[in-house]
DNA sequence: AGGCAGGCTTTTA
DNA sequence: TAAAAGCCTGCC
C-alpha cells in the first residue's frame, strides 16, 4: 500500500542509525525489515511518499507503531533552535529522518548484550544465527522464509556449544542469564512500562552482563523511554569534543535519547569520512 | 567505598 | 593489528 507521511522518516539513516539489526537493504531503495513474528518490504519514494508490501490493516495496527508515528519527530527538533546549539542543530539537519521505533523489549535486552565491543555485520549475524537457531520460521510476502526472534524459554534452553555457534563469544553466558531470568520470571520486563527512566536502567543494571550502556539502549529503543541517553564511545566523543562545559540534559530533557541519536549517527558518519583508514 | 587496569570472543577493515 | 553502540573481576 501506499502512504504518505509528512514527518521526519528516512528509512536508510533508520538502517544505519545502529538501533535496529534486522533490517537487511534488498536493492537501492527496498528494505525487508523483521519485527516481532513480521516481515514488511518497504521503500521510499520521496521524502513523504512510501510504499509497503502489505494490507492497510497491517500498517495500521503494526506498522504504525513501529515507526513510532504518532509521534513529530519534527517537533522534537524544533525544540532546538540553531542559535542556542549549533552543533545539535548541524547534526539533526544532517541527520534529519530518524526515529526511534518502537521495538520489543525483550529481542532489545539480548539485541543490546550482543552490540558489546561489536561492529554492525558481525551483530546483524549472531542475530540471524540465534533466530535461525530457535525461532519460528515464517513466510514473507515473496514465500521467502523468516524467522522470528526467539522466544526466552527457547533461547535459555540453548547450550553452551549452540551458543557459542551464534558467534557471541563472551557474551554468551550473559545472553543465557538474561534469557534464563526472563524466562524464569526472575525479571519482569513488562513491568518497566510503568517505572521512570532512572529506575528502568538501574533495576536492567542488575542483570548479569548488562551495565548502564546496555540498561540505556534496552530502555531508549525496547521500553521507549525518549530520555534514555545511552553513552558509548561515539557520544563520550561528542561530549568531551563539543560539549567541554557540559551538555545540557535538563534543558533537552524528556527527549535526551532522540538527540543522542542524531548526534551518534552525525559523528560516526563524519568520522568516518575524515579518518579514512 | 569507589575508581581503574586488564581481560574477554570474534569479526571487520 | 587495532578497533568494534562494554562489562566483569580483582586490586588498590
Amino acid at each position: 500500500m501506499e502512504v504518505r507521511i509528512t514527518d521526519d522518516l528516512d528509512l536508510g539513516k533508520i538502517a544505519e542509525s545502529g538501533q535496529c539489526f534486522r533490517w537487511k537493504r534488498v536493492n537501492q531503495n527496498i528494505f525487508r525489515i523483521i519485527a516481532a513474528d513480521k516481515c514488511v518490504y518497504a521503500s521510499q519514494a520521496s521524502d513523504d511518499l512510501f510504499h509497503f508490501v502489505c494490507d492497510e490493516e497491517s500498517f495500521n495496527t503494526f506498522w504504525y507503531q513501529y515507526f513510532d508515528l504518532a509521534e513529530s519527530y519534527q517537533r522534537i527538533r524544533e525544540r532546538i533552535s540553531p542559535e542556542a546549539d549549533p552543533f545539535l542543530w548541524n547534526a539533526m539537519e544532517q541527520e534529519k529522518g530518524i526515529r526511534i521505533l518502537r521495538q520489543d523489549p525483550w529481542e532489545m535486552l539480548i539485541t543490546s548484550i550482543v552490540t558489546q565491543n561489536r561492529n554492525i555485520p558481525a551483530i546483524q549475524r549472531s542475530i540471524e544465527l540465534m533466530s535461525e537457531m530457535c525461532g519460528d520460521k515464517h513466510y514473507d510476502s515473496c514465500g521467502a522464509e523468516y524467522y522470528s526472534f526467539p522466544q526466552p524459554e527457547r533461547l535459555a534452553a540453548l547450550s553452551e556449544d549452540q551458543l557459542n555457534a551464534c558467534r557471541l563469544g563472551y557474551r554468551s553466558k550473559y545472553i543465557h542469564a538474561a534469557a534464563a531470568a526472563i524466562a524464569d520470571g526472575k525479571f519482569d520486563l513488562k513491568a518497566l512500562t510503568h517505572t521512570d527512566c532512572e529506575g528502568t536502567i538501574s533495576q536492567l543494571c542488575e542483570l548479569y552482563g548488562v551495565g548502564t550502556k546496555v540498561a540505556s539502549c534496552v530502555a531508549l529503543f525496547g521500553l521507549h523511554q525518549l530520555d534514555s541517553f545511552p553513552r558509548d564511545v561515539w557520544i563520550n566523543r561528542v561530549l568531551e569534543n563539543e560539549y567541554p562545559n557540559g551538555y545540557p540534559f535538563t534543558a533537552y530533557s524528556p527527549y535526551n535519547g532522540v538527540y543522542q541519536q542524531y548526534m551518534f549517527a552525525f559523528y560516526r558518519n563524519h568520522s568516518r569520512a575524515s579518518h579514512p583508514s
